[in-house]
DNA sequence: TTGTAAGCGTTATCAT
DNA sequence: ATGATAACGCTTACAA
């Protein structure tokens, strides 16, 4: 058995209060006293019960993270920048598994209620009125990461995400491209689909480019369904010089599809992708995409988490965090191009 | 407040031991009670307190999985495969994210021991005495997962690894290559490491080629790494016909430096890889490689472990879990080989 | 400044 | 079959 507060009072020679206070609130406790105290503590090997703190003050001193699915290396990402602050708070963070489905999300949250969770940190699904419902029945603070609860007024972490994706598709555009294809996620998710979705279509009217549903296919944002979608955009636009994709898994799908047509990247077709996910480097040519920074995005919604713990009242502010192009090798230049591969020599206004 | 046993109690008319009965025991109180104080618990939505419980019999619910880096897809994969067992087990897993770092392991240890988590399970990185001492100290079941502790007796669960890379240049060796270079774990990592250059150097063995030092090069487990590693190997071997490398990662590194070099694969290079990470299908074109049932490792380990924790005494056996050769799109079979790029027919012995 | 004692919600032992 | 009660280890009024 371990060692209660009980021994250790014992063997210091006071009473348990005193050594509760030396946990809890050092300074009221006289210094020779407070050091006694201290060294049986270490002697004795003694560290407080949290079960029997917690019996008392009803706080775990646990966060939770639901995401969609670890093993999508968005959300890994994120984690270890929660875990990071989370550790440096002395919190522990547990991770739902949700995989965008509702029974499961109801499974844990029965969980978590039992388990007294302190915080919740929500990723990236739409936040429909279902989970605005069991937010507010939980009772804990929440906060949304890469996601937007503006309808619930829920403090959100995430990237300008319309900003973001105008400024892939402007990239695009200034590099001589003017037949684009944009590979859209769901339209239905308020973050990723819909912004992503409106910046293509606000740069390509801001460069006088026209558009139709011609330039755009929806998508699950897989790879797999990249694959099939880049197939879809292809036969829709022959003539594309580049395509955009609101996700680099996306992205990554519609270069397989293309070196499968034999097509290259980019001597024929031009890349660009939206994340920065490892594998977007890993991958040849690397593809030029648009970097969140997921990590920070996870440090901010976990330094706002503990905020919100430890002091209720508060309103939090909503956050932005900022994005940047990463250019690699997926993006040709076609303005200044002194040999398109084809012999000519080109300068696109 | 949430309502307590108590409340349960008082409104349907029992005493709060007939209440935690209907929990524990059920078969032991009258249906007719039971259905009543059931009903009065619908609605009350009441749920034991997990910190109550706890400290009665000294039980989380919660296991732990310690894995080196969370962003690594091979442990997410596993992890969700843990997860899948805990839930439905109704365990709670957290996670302990150690980046192969002493102080943090540490870090996390004492955090563990305040929260009495019931179980460990550990993966991936070398049993060192300093780990196996703190595993002890911890007086809680530990399941390796995807590493060995032959020399502590600690269970596992895990791939042969000598006997999958043995087959991964097997496989290379019936397709023609005989000029094969191998990027290799550090040898210090007892099974990553040790076990697959061992195969591998057992499977050239058997088939009577000759390997030496210049076969071989050593490197971190990363994509980076592997970049680097199959510089050195290529300047070393520029004959080489094909690339073993000991995972995934690193196969992606190589293959992107040959890329880079204007080698094609498989047309004048070969590349296989190890692990079947999600990433090895999405390159093009697709890695050949061996697979691990990463998530079955995951869901294996979970069982033991709460096998372990319910059952105490009995000794755990270490598991053995299948691999397999998967075919895609970086091996060229160099024996019937009409073109081999170079116009000229052969078939090899 | 220090100590005493009540109470947090549960389970298990013992009576009934 | 059911109920009363002690015990788990801690924190915090309140008393000294």
């Amino acid at each position: 058995m371990n060692p209660s507060i009980r021994d250790v009072a014992k063997k210091a020679n006071v009473s348990i209060s005193t050594v509760s206070r030396v946990f809890n609130n050092p300074e009221s406790v006289n210094q020779e006293m407070r050091e006694r105290v201290l060294q049986v503590i270490e002697e004795l090997g003694y560290a407080p019960n949290p079960f029997a703190s917690g019996l008392r003050d009803n706080r775990s001193k646990v966060i939770v993270t639901m995401i969609p699915d670890i093993r999508n290396s968005y959300y890994a990402e994120m984690l270890s920048g929660i875990e990071e602050v989370a550790l440096s708070n002395r919190y522990t963070v547990i991770i739902g598994n949700t995989i965008q489905n509702e029974e499961r999300f109801l499974e844990y949250v029965k969980n978590f209620v039992k388990m007294k969770v302190d915080g919740l940190i929500f990723a990236s699904t739409e936040i429909t009125e279902f989970y605005q419902k069991n937010f507010e029945a939980l009772k804990i603070p929440v906060i949304l990461a890469s996601t937007e609860g503006r309808e619930w007024n829920l403090p959100s972490v995430r990237v300008n995400d319309y900003q973001a994706s105008y400024e892939a598709t402007a990239f695009l555009i200034q590099n001589g491209h003017q037949d684009i294809g944009f590979i859209s996620g769901p339209t239905h998710a308020p973050i990723a689909g819909r912004e992503r979705y409106e910046g293509f279509l606000g740069a390509m009217a801001a460069h006088e480019l026209p558009t139709s549903e011609q330039n755009v296919v929806y998508s699950e944002m897989s790879f797999d369904a990249g694959y099939e979608a880049m197939a879809k955009l292809y036969a829709k636009m022959p003539h594309l010089t580049a395509v955009y994709a609101a996700s680099d898994s996306m992205a990554i799908g519609a270069m397989k599809f293309l070196h499968e047509q034999g097509l290259e990247v980019p001597r024929h077709v031009s890349v660009m992708g939206f994340d920065n996910l490892e594998i977007s480097r890993m991958v040849s040519p690397g593809l030029t995409t648009v970097a969140q920074q997921i990590y920070e995005i996870g440090k901010t919604a976990g330094t706002m988490l503990f905020q919100a713990i430890e002091n209720r009242e508060e309103e939090l502010q909503s956050v932005t965090i900022d994005h940047e192009i990463i250019v690699r090798g997926t993006v040709r230049n076609r303005r200044l191009m002194m040999d398109g591969g084809d012999g000519a020599f080109r300068v696109f206004v």
